[in-house]
RNA sequence: GGAGGGGUACUCAAGCGGUCAACGAGGGCAGACUGUAAAUCUGCUGGCUAUGCCUUCGCAGGUUCGAAUCCUGCCCCCUCCA
């Protein structure tokens, strides 16, 4: 049971107290703060939120706090930018955003969703000053880098002291059992545990879960390193960009993003190394994550047009098209490889050309000098993956 | 306020008067091999009306037949001293 909610986490705190908690036979209260500030969500985002689905499973309530107040402070983890203010409209329209896309996993019906300006936006000053009151700076410094900002004689503004406190708070005021977070929150889950000592709770357990490496299978999943899956794309491509991970990162994805149980992810793993091809264990991983996000029946299907287009080389079935007026020699192959944004400039598709990497319907070209001709229609490609249905007219005017 | 060091293409990083569209590494793209794998090997990695031309080495000027390289001013970053 703990070993499949906790499966792959980087961290429990503690084990022993959550076996307890679950034993106890009540719905225990899983919290997880989501900023408001990012709603696009990638694969890497959905760990956690499928560690919380895993505990509704078992019957309890995931909380998925938004933290709209908190917003206003700006987590103090990592960067020293500050972050600007949002507005309650933007804060709104994020959630929305985020609820559409996070109930893809979540079951709504055991699900809480909360703001933390419920209560932080009745507190009072006297009331935020009782509240430091509960945490020492000591206690403060011992976090990483508040250490070595100190240390190192640069600024910490008081603020920032606040934040992991009012973060910390969200958990007395949900009565959480438990929180989760990445690795790099631990500092402020631990805050929010020791805070409901102070309030006469039962501290809660934290599951800190490790960042999910991106499809380069190196670093961690992110837009701006665009090693991302975004759990919006299409199916084709969500499935192809799961096929081009590595075998080895592929074990990592079934453990983290499968709802498999571990005892079937252990018997493929096995198949695998008595020699089944992993190429289809790594169908069965692509088909759940599509089922998931576009429905179920989806996944066969990105399969079969993976199969098709790939294994039997078979054009994709819908491309852009374009239609080209030609001059009186016909239009030049790297302007209409270019003109169809398959290639960035003409210097480009020159060097496509002399790579070899140009088709038209499936016959590779290298002449440069090559002109397509009023009339012509056909299917031009660049590498693997580019593909544009063109048509030439005759003369424009 | 004073003294030094530095800003080069997506990133890191050479170059310090011509042979520089600019070494090298990473990344990216493409080719071979495959399972669209991974690993490996190879090529490419400013633009254009294309064997030539145009624009790029923080910004603006200047010296010179010729500047990323020298000079002047400005902007920005880092280190040390006060």
């Amino acid at each position: 049971m703990i070993e499949e909610l906790t499966r792959g986490a980087a961290e429990v705190i503690q084990a022993e107290e959550l076996v307890k908690k679950l034993g106890e036979g009540r719905p225990l209260r899983v919290k997880v703060g989501f900023d408001p500030t990012a709603p696009d969500l990638h694969l890497g985002h959905t760990v956690i939120i499928n560690a919380m689905r895993r505990f509704q499973d078992a019957g309890h309530v995931a909380i998925f706090l938004i933290g709209d107040f908190t917003g206003m402070i700006g987590d103090p983890s990592g960067k020293s930018a500050t972050r600007k203010p949002l507005s309650e409209a933007d804060i709104r329209a994020n959630a929305k955003t985020y609820a559409d896309q996070v109930f893809k996993i979540l079951d709504r019906s055991a699900t809480e969703v909360r703001f933390n300006s419920e209560w932080f936006g009745k507190m009072d000053a006297a009331g935020m000053i009782r509240l430091a009151a509960r945490h020492t700076v000591a206690r403060m410094l011992e976090r990483d880098d508040f250490e070595k900002r100190y240390g190192s004689g640069q600024p910490i503004a008081i603020h920032e002291f606040l934040y992991p406190l009012v973060q910390g708070y969200d958990s007395v005021a949900l009565k959480a059992d438990v929180e989760m977070g990445g690795t790099d929150q631990k500092f402020n889950l631990l805050v929010g545990r020791q805070l409901q000592g102070q309030y006469q709770q039962a501290p809660q357990v934290i599951i800190t879960w490790p960042l999910l490496e991106g499809t380069d299978g190196v670093q961690k999943m992110s837009k701006s390193l665009d090693n991302y899956i975004g759990i919006a794309e299409p199916a084709d491509e969500m499935f192809g960009k799961l096929m081009s991970i590595s075998d080895e990162l592929m074990w990592r994805y079934f453990e983290l993003l499968s709802f498999r149980p571990t005892a079937d992810i252990e018997t493929l793993k096995r198949a695998v190394e008595e020699g089944r091809n992993p190429r289809d264990v790594k169908f069965e991983l692509g088909m759940e994550i599509v089922d998931r996000f576009h429905g179920a029946g989806t996944g066969h299907r990105a399969r079969e047009t993976f199969i098709a287009r790939f294994r039997q080389g078979e054009m994709p079935e819908d491309m852009p098209e374009k239609t080209l007026p030609a001059g009186d020699e016909g239009i030049g192959i790297a302007a209409a490889l270019t003109a169809c944004g398959l290639t960035a400039s003409n210097s480009e598709a020159f060097r496509m050309l002399q790579a070899g990497a140009v088709r038209i319907d499936g016959e590779k070209v290298s002449d440069r000098e090559l002109s397509l001709a009023a009339g012509f229609e056909g299917v031009l490609q660049v590498g693997k993956r580019r593909f544009a249905r063109l048509k030439v007219t005759g003369h424009s005017g």
